[in-house]
DNA sequence: TCCGCCATTCAAAGCGCTTTGAAGTGATTC
DNA sequence: GAATCACTTCAAAGCGCTTTGAATGGCGGA
């Protein structure tokens, strides 16, 4: 059942049916009902192709995932990004295309993905320092939208990031009033571009405090828990382990927790560690007492803001590139305690 | 730049030019390698749109995810599952539609998604015992797959499920040979149909040994971190504690063991902990000397599977629904061993 | 009675591509 | 020299919708 065959049923012509269920004003109530009764009836539905044909616009948003091939681990945090995204796309009837990308087929993906007319606006993740894709997107003359930031691109684009350099300068503070002077950093891999931000932040808390960075104290790898772990069990092995541990994410922090088990340690009492906190909705923090000490920033709440910026993008393009910057806040949980006066 | 002006350029017919570019063999070699030339000359790409118009085929699946109200958890597998299934759709031209769907908006969202034309073919994802997705999409007229499977359902549907009965069977087989007599069950939501499943092999084992089930032992619930360890505590707070847990995910497991570690317990020694194993990127399990003693079927090949399966049912729509039942394998971890001869 | 106006409705022109059926070339065959 | 054929190319008809610009008819005011 397509428009013409109901449009022959009704002996009205295509046009008054289409404003009669696109809700235009020019159509008599009365035909407006009997179109509507005629359409349930034989439950006609617009051919979606047809009607992104000619209204020119395809009513979907294109969201693209890195993922390369010696790690192939997909972003943790990516599902719920999209919970979020998904949830304000559905409430305005914009629909969600995920492509997974190889790092090799960046560029053709870009082109597969913003190819003429496939999506409306691009949501860009896990942006690396100097990611090629800003570069890209702005040539393609789509709408897109960072998730994160790219440092070295000085062009300006729409972005919403956490504040992870300040997030973790302040975690690190934290433990550093807790009394802690040997502090790990478990980060994610830092040609990432958030990574290398927490690292700033990192480094920029130590020198505040007039220490010096030691380079067996950090560790920049995949955010997986196994990760955690042996990192954890690295550190912990030196001469001088640590008392406290930053790690970049909740689930580096569990691998980081058992190993600190396995040797027998407390966590929060012999070795303190605080992590940033996704909020993800399987691996939840607690609410009261939280397990970690962490800063916070809900990752699913970033990704519905992210869907109505790029949304208000789409609608008003004339309008300045939206760029949004969060604070992560620090929770206080069972992870972290004063520094153990261990050599006194 | 469209086809037209591209053919006007090149003074060709919008009909040869198109055969040029998609590889027909009734183009002169002299022509087609002209057409090539000046379509990347002026960066010309075929709107999507139409192109979908014309050939009647979206070149998209469509994914949808249900998620409830009082219950947002995003499925915790289901970003490996998309990731599995977004590889073959890359290399076979397909894009993925997601969407995220209430539960009460289930009728209408799948026919926004299914919606004449948005997509080829559908992805039914967490399916419940009774769904009744698979009757309105069975009646939609599309092709459409079910990873899992709907018990009460008789219809034919094409599917791929794991042998969830089978797998639970024969880990608590596993822990009922190492002597442990009490055995609980930390499931995932049983209205779910694979936790139902999960819940009947547990049953089948314990009855095969002649052991009736105790309800205090049973707990069902969203699959996350502070469920397992909320439900492992209650469990081990008993007048008669069990010594082994069967978990239905890693998630959950990684509460149980935090629940079993903050008692002064060890895993593996004291109580046992056995867990359904998806193989999620980002949590993996091990592989030479897993964490934990796992059953064990990679989510990510599923989804891989799946999409083959769905791309070959829209590609040759008269043969015979696919169904297909895997056997996760028992891979042994340090979290079994023998039921300690506690009262002896 | 005539005119202009408002409320409806319509025919037709796209949107940009694919695909059908026909036609224009030489070259080859009888 | 006419007929056949393979090889190329083309004009035009969709695909199913939206949207423009025009037409229709009923009505009140002049």
């Amino acid at each position: 059942m397509n428009l013409r065959e109901l449009s022959e049923r009704l002996n009205l012509s295509q046009t008054t049916v289409s404003r009669a269920l696109n809700g235009y004003p020019e159509v008599n109530e009365q035909t407006r009902a009997r179109v509507a009764a005629a359409a349930a009836k034989f439950n006609y539905r617009p051919n979606v192709r047809a009607r992104t044909l000619a209204t020119g616009r395809a009513m979907a948003i294109g969201h693209i995932i890195p993922f390369s091939n010696q790690n192939e681990m997909v972003n943790v945090v990516f599902a719920d990004f999209i919970a979020g995204a998904g949830e304000v796309y559905a409430g305005h009837g914009y629909s969600m295309s995920l492509a997974l990308v190889r790092d090799e087929d960046e560029l053709s993906a870009y082109r597969g993905v913003a190819e003429k007319g496939a999506v409306d606006g691009i949501i860009v993740h896990s942006p690396a320092r100097d990611d090629p894709r800003i570069a890209v997107l702005a040539d393609l003359d789509i709408p897109f939208l960072v998730h994160g930031r790219v440092s070295e691109v000085k062009t300006p684009y729409a972005w919403l990031d956490v504040n992870n350099t300040c997030a973790i300068a302040t975690g690190t503070g934290h433990l550093l009033d807790l009394g802690h002077r040997r502090i790990g950093l478990i980060n994610g891999e830092e040609r990432l571009d958030f990574a290398q931000r927490r690292r700033d932040g990192y480094l920029a808390a130590l020198a505040a405090a007039g220490l010096a960075p030691d380079p067996a104290l950090m560790h920049s790898a995949e955010m997986s828990e196994p990760r955690g772990h042996s990192a954890a069990h690295r550190m912990l092995d030196l001469p001088q382990p640590p008392t406290a541990l930053v790690a970049s994410s909740l689930v580096l922090a569990l691998g980081v927790r058992r190993a600190i088990e396995e040797r027998g340690l407390r966590m929060g009492r012999d070795v303190s560690v605080l992590c940033f906190d996704d909020e993800l909705s399987y691996l939840p923090n607690g609410t009261d007492r939280p397990q970690f000490t962490a800063m916070r920033s809900s990752v699913r709440a970033a990704g519905r803001r992210c869907a109505e910026l790029l949304m208000g993008q789409i609608a008003e393009p004339d309008q300045p590139l939206p760029t949004e910057l969060w604070e992560a806040d620090l929770v206080i949980g069972a992870s972290t305690g004063p520094c153990p006066q261990r050599d006194l």
